[in-house]
DNA sequence: TATGAATGAGGATTCATTCAT
DNA sequence: TATGAATGAATCCTCATTCAT
């Protein structure tokens, strides 16, 4: 009654409000998914009302466009950028690629947005192959590269590029995905960085080239 | 009850609608989410009523249980039997599981339950905790059976089992999930047993033990 | 509580819903406005609940549509029948038009969809075109008609027809529209028939040709 | 705050600031009706933001019964001066007010108040209440009087001028709403003189007292 | 059993109004 | 004064669920 000193009953946060919203919205979207997933909530999770919401996105599909589009890209180009000049040995570099994802993407809140994508992918065709083009294909590339360096050099064995991308990419994807899903109900989660170990550790003996003598480093 | 003379392709209508009315929901829920699902949907594409549904199903949620308790365990207790009696090497013997799988699930319109229950695990904790303990981790004993006889033979290096297995069940359930979402909208649809081949080609590879010299066949 | 007979929470009328809430919706679309009418009211006048209107409408806007396509058209093509086998003079012709009018529309709810129109054409032009050329059109037609007949028989003065007409037609549009309108505030409502006839007695004089020395009648 | 040299086009504007509102409500009010215009759209269109507006209106009501009741009671007093002081006959005295209400009126922004109050004469009882007697009822009397002088100096019949005045009325309101309305999606649209003239033919010839020998001018 | 008309709670969206700047 | 970001009540519309037929 006499809060002459009151916090006003609300602040005036323009150029913040988008990214706090679009980050409560991954949030909630990962977790429940685009249509089990209340505007309300979103904006009282961002700290502000529901119409505030409107002030920044056209609708729901619109903001859970901006969801996915926004930051995923920006990682994937400068997974693209540290690749081009990186020095060192085919598995070295597939190491660098993978542990660099977990440090950017993996372990962030980012990882929500490939669950997203694939659990919503059939109900946003159109934005599925912006994400499939933009997000998947250019990692894809990002591995393949790294794959045909090996080969050349020797120190991988011959293989199906194509398809041995995709079936590195899964493990990858899916511990991104699995934190948002199943993960939550396993009385005791698993350690990203061991299972990221376990992965490379697998992958790389299976790519390694028997008749490949290392070089001495350095 | 008792009518001898029952007409028999009723009879068999009655007892097939359940099936229906899963394999329809199953089509629809693992195509838009849980929340997206439009009962009337699901009704019509088994050919009944609304109202029809209610008559074998308490609740939307009802049958949404129903559709990912069905069939998958009966499929992982196939498997378990079959892994009980195999004769042969563990290469091969990974080799069937993974081709086993592949007839029994990942190629048929069960494979849209992990799909599924990746996307709707926290909306359905209890039901994820089932899934969790009875699909998930029978599977990856499955596995884990099959590793250790390798490892015990000598046929496999020593690695990490525990995180192994996730690693090398990770392709597969992505193989499945990859069909009910992003798939669609790639231009040239991948090949799932070159995926798999490549799959195996490089897990074998990644697991054999150098020092192993392989036995004679038969 | 003990209610053994009680009448049931509600009935099934498909055949009777549509025209009852086309009857509700009129009634309030043409007190308040298409904007300022909320749907919950039409239903709850119509006797349903607000759901029920979406079996049968589309929408808000599909339902103001059937509302103001619904039974006027109609009218009109009864006008246009009687008309076309009258017998008698153009002034008989034209008082028989008007009393017609007012026995058919003018005194019963469908004198709401003129006031409805002239407030909303702005708000729906496709709409406002169709009623322009289906009903005012129409209606036009069917006084330059009598007009034409009395004009060329002598019985009424050259005049400037086209735009006659419209002269004509207002003070009976103003008749339906005031009604629904500000009529509803005047302290002693107007008696509509005694304004018909100071309507017709002075348009009849005013159309009479002075050298024209009416047939006697019969 | 001491600025002794104040700008004068600032003082101006403010001064000017409630007009541009007033006219830029009554446009949209009168296309839209109250309903489904947006205080937003007002305020672009007088060039303020939002806030603005309620510094002069209390509230969107506020602004409505502003707009019905500024401007139109003027221009309804300056017909009462005119005709107080017109010499003429009965007939010219007709036909001056009614080319002066549409010079005064009919012809500008003005016009779109009757088709305002006739959408929205039930949603605002009271401002209908108001805009009746102080606008319909004195312009009524206009027209009964100019009635009352013809029929008393022979000039015209005698009519029931209680309702005729009505109709009288009926025509030149229905132009000011025509063109607000339906008029908007006519192909070719009306030309309001020849109405006018068509409108006062037909109602002055309805009005001439066939006994009567026009006087000699001037 | 089967139907589908009817219900009504729930959620997306709009917009008059307020108020920090 | 003037602004426009923020609010939240109001309303359209959907759809899981019920129930008369």
């Amino acid at each position: 009654m006499s809060n002459v000193n009151s916090e006003p009953r609300w602040e005036r946060r323009k150029e913040a409000r988008p990214g706090e919203l679009l980050a409560a919205a991954l949030d909630l979207f990962a977790e429940k998914g685009f249509a089990a997933t209340r505007l309300e909530d979103v904006a009282a999770r961002a700290g502000v009302s529901k119409g505030t919401l409107y002030l920044y996105f056209d609708s729901k599909e619109d903001l859970f466009k901006a969801v996915v589009r926004g930051g995923i890209v920006r990682a994937i180009e400068e997974g693209e950028a540290m690749i081009e000049q990186f020095k060192g040995t085919a598995s070295e570099l597939v190491r660098t690629i993978v542990l660099g994802w977990w440090e950017r993407i993996g372990s962030t809140a980012l990882s929500g947005i490939p669950k997203l994508m694939l659990s919503e992918a059939r109900n946003f065709p159109e934005l599925a192959q912006f994400y499939h083009s933009e997000v998947i294909q250019r990692g894809s590339l990002i591995f393949r590269r790294a794959l045909e360096r090996g080969i050349q050099v020797g120190e991988f064995r011959g293989v199906d590029i194509d398809y041995t991308v995709e079936v590195m990419l899964a493990p990858i994807i899916m511990l991104s995905v699995w934190r948002h899903s199943l993960g939550c109900c396993e009385p005791e989660p698993k350690d990203p960085l061991r299972y990221l170990e376990a992965y490379l550790d697998l992958a790389l003996a299976g790519l390694r080239n028997p008749a490949f003598s290392e070089p001495s480093h350095g």
